[in-house]
RNA sequence: CGCGGGGUAGAGCAGUUGGCAGCUCGCCAGGCCCAUAACCUGGAGGUCGUCGGUUCGAAUCCGACCCCCGCAACCA
């Protein structure tokens, strides 16, 4: 505990608006960080746009845009759709700013002055219609698309950076998990991949791309794509670009470096295992800890396409569901780092579930318990520790401290590995063992005899309650709010509580004064 | 032989240091009546894709085969 915590998303492409997968990684990315942040960890979240390239060029001027207009505006577009969803993002990275694409040309300097970026020359296949390269994969019966013409072979003189330089000791790096790669699928796939087809030197830049950063030493060149993008990982923590890194304690910014964990979709996996950490290694800077691969989505067994017109929005998302709703549908969709089946008949079904008739009314049960309990003028009593309660036919005796610390550290230990949807497992348990409690103790019936046990039961309760809302909290922020508050409890005060302290048990004061809130979660109806 | 993921109850999915097969939803029966028509208990329902092997024991390890889906496009 109170270590440093680096988090990142991808800097998304602005040729298209948020959807849920944009969503996916980035509200994954805020519940880490949320967590670090509540454990005490100094963290940085960041995330941002990747605002350069060709591509931008040609949908900007589809859309008759200003590149800096176009760019702007899907920026803006993410950055709202952030905002909404209660993404505690410490910065946003635009590629396109000036800080940025000075840093970019310093580093790249110093990899043209180490002798690791040479003249060479990119070949490809050439659409004049276009005034682009294409892919062999892009041509529909080897012509492009949009032309219906045969691109022809081109070479242009291009940058290239010695990428396969670096492939033994990367791939060192990688076996040993120094620079470790999650879930292991997806480091054997990495790890086969340079095994078989090895690295090669890549292009590092474009004449005929004018969006983009200028090469220092030769400014008929923009940097492309990967050479300009990566680097928002040092320049969103304020690196400014100095060899050897400055560190923080002499008035440098490099104390979040390097990365903990680059959370990504498994597209951008393999430049990220390659490209990226060699420029690390080139400049001299460490390797990022950890590379995080998450899956895709399908919708409804289908593909997400804009075409088949099924694209899924945050907006979409937090109208329907709330903002806590959405975030929570996103995040336990699917096992973290495998695919998954989504659609909203199945959004409807959990929200119902785990949320409405789970933790929701959990807490509208317990606290118009204890209201009754007032009523009855009856004090909420810690006594701390054996409880007991038959369940399951047969008597059981929980010690909860023992139980709760226990929660806890499986919680812990599931997000510090990243398995953020395992980690709602718990919370989903714990909401569990408390209607199986309630049920099993029968309050009311104790309340209605004035049972002395009454005080006692009802205090576990609502103690167990104020854990579940510290475990929700980076899961759900504003319900781990409305929780604390209808439980009497000051939210700056509970956020403010060191996290050793705050999972201990009797962290509710016996005489807290309940409130009745809205629900939590309004039940779906049909 | 391009790469990868997957085939487990009606639907959707968990489940590898191999050890009586689990969760959510739906269905049936019962309970409770504090709560958001909620919650709790019990039940029906599975030859864990097929065949073979290793093992005292395999959804899990090995081999072969069948089927589905990504890896190209606006798209994490």
């Amino acid at each position: 505990m109170n270590k440093k915590f680096y988090i990142t998303t991808p800097i998304y492409y602005v040729n298209a608006s948020p959807h849920i997968g944009h969503t996916y990684t980035t509200v994954a990315a805020d519940i880490l960080a949320r967590y670090h942040r509540m454990i005490g960890d100094k963290t940085f979240f960041l995330t941002g746009t990747d605002e350069h390239g060709a591509r931008i060029e040609e949908v900007a001027k589809k859309a008759g845009k200003e590149l800096q207009e176009f760019t702007d505006e899907i920026a803006a577009s993410f950055q709202f759709a952030w905002d909404e969803l209660n993404i505690s993002n410490d910065r946003f990275i635009r590629t396109s700013e000036e800080g940025h694409k000075k840093v970019v040309q310093k580093a790249l300097q110093k990899m043209y002055d180490n002798g690791d970026i040479y003249l060479g020359k990119h070949e490809g296949l050439y659409c004049k219609g276009c005034e682009q390269y294409k892919n062999e994969k892009d041509l529909v019966e080897g012509k492009c698309p949009d032309h219906k013409t045969v691109p022809e072979k081109m070479s242009e003189e291009s940058y290239m950076f010695k990428l396969s330089k670096y492939k033994d000791e990367l791939l060192k790096k990688i076996k040993k998990d120094e620079f470790k790669i999650l879930p292991v699928e997806k480091k054997n796939e990495v790890i086969s991949f340079y095994e078989n087809e090895g690295l090669n030197d890549i292009s590092f830049s474009r004449k005929n791309v004018k969006w983009g950063v200028k090469l220092p030493w030769d400014e008929s060149h923009t940097a492309y794509v990967w050479s300009d993008a990566f680097l928002n990982y040092l320049t969103g923590i304020g690196w400014k670009g100095e060899i050897p890194p400055t560190p923080f304690s002499k008035g440098g910014n490099m104390e979040f470096w390097p990365a903990d964990a680059h959370l990504m979709s498994k597209d951008i996996l393999r430049v990220h295992a390659t490209i990226w950490p060699a420029m690390l290694l080139s400049l001299g800077l460490d390797l990022p800890k950890t590379l995080f691969i998450h899956g895709y989505f399908m919708i409804d067994g289908q593909k997400m396409s804009k075409s088949v017109g099924n694209v899924i929005t945050p907006n979409d998302l937090v109208k329907k569901y709330g903002v806590d709703g959405a975030r929570y549908l996103v995040a336990s969709a699917a096992v973290f780092g495998n695919d998954g089946d989504i659609g909203w008949g199945k959004f409807d079904e959990k929200y119902n579930a785990d949320l409405a008739n789970g933790i929701g009314n959990l807490l509208a049960r317990s606290i118009a318990l204890t209201e009754k309990l007032r009523e009855a003028a009856v004090e909420l009593q810690n006594k701390g520790e054996n409880f007991q309660f038959s369940i399951f036919n047969f008597q059981t005796i929980f010690n909860d401290q023992i139980l709760i610390s226990k929660n806890w550290v499986d919680y812990n230990v599931l997000l510090d590995l990243i398995q953020i949807d395992k980690a709602l497992e718990i919370i989903k348990l714990q909401v569990k063992f408390l209607d199986n409690y309630i049920t099993a103790t029968k309050p009311w019936e104790l309340i209605k005899n004035k049972d002395e046990k009454s005080g006692g039961v009802m205090y576990n309760i609502l103690e167990r309650i104020r854990h579940i809302a510290l475990m929700v909290y980076p899961f759900m922020p504003d319900t781990a709010e409305k929780i604390w508050e209808s439980l009497g409890l000051n939210v700056q005060e509970e956020m403010s509580k060191k996290f050793d302290e705050a999972i201990k048990w009797g962290g509710l004061p016996v005489d807290t004064k309940v409130k009745k809130g809205e629900a939590l979660f309004p039940r779906l109806e049909k």
